[in-house]
DNA sequence: GCCCGTTTGTTGTTCTAACGAACAAACGGG
DNA sequence: CCCGTTTGTTCGTTAGAACAACAAACGGGC
């Protein structure tokens, strides 16, 4: 809803309302816009033309007619307005160059000798300038999105701990955009595993959601509540890798005990069926297909932990749907234990479990709606830089 | 932000936002007003002017005057729009009147002979209509409040279970709607607490918060995150007392085993002290004074088992702030537990615990908000019924 | 005591955004 | 080939907000 305001920031709303349907939806006629936003046609012609205007959308003809009546032109967002991610991680930085829309147009995995941030940031920096080195230039660029493993202040993009890396109190953002030019945003890179599974995959749709992520890096997750992404009042939440599902438990990095993070960690699962870091994908099947006693003890085990976390989850968060991703999901398939059986029986009976739906493109597209979710804030405005 | 929209939604979201500003913020000039919502003049003449005709705010002339310049007008909300507060509990029921702004202006405990939803809801009909039969009629109700200690579907008012009260699917709304010929909303009585002392008390102005209320019927809670209420998808959220503390612990009357509600329950602090349950409110002094060393111990105890909950909370909500309520906040005040000892270092930093600050009227200001969220969100739309 | 600057509210005009009605364009079907 | 249907466009209308000019009421300084 508007908190107050003028004909222009009603204006801008509109702009934005529509780009973010064709960025999300895909492409609409004029009518069908029409229809969705529930405006005349006479005021979507007006937001089509100086979208197009700003060069965000294209118009264009029909290839086959549907039925009686005038053909219409399809509007669809222009694939070459871009944003660029970069994802670092221990062994590697991934860069990637993701289409308005969410299509991912380039991917690179540059390996890189140590996680020095200077290294990464020149890498990752010559990289991009590789990908958008096109004569005359290709794309147009509004921003890179970063997906860290780690406390990121989303307010100013500094990192304040990536334990897997080795940083601490690291100005990313900065850092970046001071070597690229372009400006940049940044936020935990489980989070937008899930605002990439919110709006494409497992959860798209679902205004009330919780997102478990394993992966070699521990456990994460996120949170969508009410339509909105739960980020809390710095950025660090959705830290669900520091449930307590055993008082007193194994010791964890965070200073704590009984973590989720430590007692259901993917090492231990991986090992148990004899798969590399390399085969996490391998996982689920290699543990529902195990007959060896010890596995079968250990995924009851791990499950019944992993419950009591999903177990608190849905009391708080009362969820329309649980995703979980990584070696959860894995554990999950692969168990017999209903994760919901406990729990309080109003929030139990509407929720459902599901496994993440997106693959490898899925961190990319979560870092590139950090850049989309500026531009539709206002349309006009990040263009004007 | 808006979300696409006609003139008119513009309109109303400007009355919408000054009525806001005067009912959670307290009186205002117009020059006040039109610097906090950053119009221009003639546009707050204008709400203003209009809100003045719909009769939900007065303007009084200046007693005494500030400083230089003309003396300014002090627009303020109609005391006399009301909404009505119901709250159900074991031995009696509550029924409050509550004015635009948050007085409350009348309070009556009625007991009741048993809690028969039938008997319920006809002493509190009763008790209505004599609260409201001044002749001529003085009050502008717009409608009732109910604050239910149990699961609501807030969606339409029904009330899944309530455990203490003996309920089961009842339809609460629909049969107070009947018995008064008012519209009525309702929702979990935590959840109303929250929203009071997150508009008034302990919470007001964060836009993170987590809420944890401890009473004779359990431990209940709530969280504000970004601004927004959460309620999740049916409106359940917030069931903080089912949050896992000791797996495999103490039974719950919900099915699991080792709920904070189950682990850390009011009477046995109470026992453990000397006191009733009337005396609820001594128990954070007595438990406090005690030098006995069980008593030592068991809030030693009792205190661990609430730092687990508080810091599964904070680790995935980073909230500002972390409000306890009721015999949550008599056991932290009277323990030397850091409830934040441990958790992901950077949600640490920065968040405070709180005790509540608002006593009794806490739960009548949460319910009138029920009524009060309606008329905000279109305070046109409510009086035309 | 009077003038002046300051602050605030009011009035009339202008600007912008959205709407509605009429018209035009392009299709399928009889 | 005409007609109904659907879609897009044009233009006049309506509504909400901004802007500018003016009026009202105060304190302070001389």
């Amino acid at each position: 809803m508007v908190r107050g305001g003028t004909t222009e920031q009603l204006r801008r709303a509109n702009l934005s309302r529509v780009l973010e349907l064709l960025h999300e939806d895909g492409p609409h006629s004029r009518a069908d816009l029409t229809r969705l936003v529930g405006s005349s046609r006479s005021t979507m012609a007006g937001v089509v033309t100086e979208l197009e205007e700003l060069g965000l959308v294209a118009e264009s003809m029909p290839e086959l007619t549907g039925g009686a009546g005038r053909p219409s032109g399809v509007v669809s967002v222009n694939p070459d307005v871009v944003a660029v991610t970069v994802n670092p991680e221990v062994d590697a930085v991934h860069v990637g160059l993701v289409g308005l829309g969410g299509r991912v147009i380039k991917h690179a995995r540059i390996e890189v000798p140590d996680t020095d941030v200077t290294t990464v940031v020149s890498l990752a920096a010559a990289t991009i300038r590789g990908m958008l080195s096109d004569d005359p230039p290709r794309y147009r660029v509004l921003g890179v999105g970063l997906a860290v493993p780690g406390q990121v202040r989303i307010s100013d993009g500094v990192v304040r701990q990536a334990t897997h890396l080795g940083w601490s109190e690291v100005p990313l953002t900065d850092l970046i955009t001071h070597a690229t030019g372009l400006p940049a945003w940044a936020a935990n890179a489980a989070t937008l595993a899930m605002r990439a599974e919110s709006r494409l995959g497992a959860g798209k749709g679902v205004a009330d959601l919780v997102y478990l992520i394993g992966g070699a890096s521990g456990v994460g997750g996120g949170a969508v509540v009410g339509g909105h992404l739960l980020t809390g009042s710095a950025g660090y939440a959705g830290e669900f890798g520091h449930t307590v599902v055993t008082p007193g438990g194994t010791p964890c990095h965070c200073g704590g005990r009984g973590c989720l993070e430590a007692e259901v960690d993917q090492a231990t699962l991986l090992a148990a069926v004899g798969l590399g870091s390399a085969d996490a994908g391998r996982l689920g099947e290699r543990l529902k297909a195990s007959g060896d006693p010890e596995v079968v003890a250990l995924v009851a085990d791990r499950s019944a932990r992993l419950a009591v976390a999903v177990r608190n989850a849905l009391n708080v968060f009362n969820p329309q749907a649980i995703v979980l991703s990584g070696h959860l999901a894995a554990l999950h398939e692969a168990s017999e234990l209903d994760l919901i059986a406990e729990g309080v029986a109003s929030s139990r009976e509407a929720v459902e479990i599901r496994s993440a739906a997106l693959g490898d493109e899925q961190l990319m597209i979560g870092a590139a709606e950090l850049v989309w979710s500026e531009l539709l804030a206002d349309p006009a405005g990040l263009l004007a830089r």
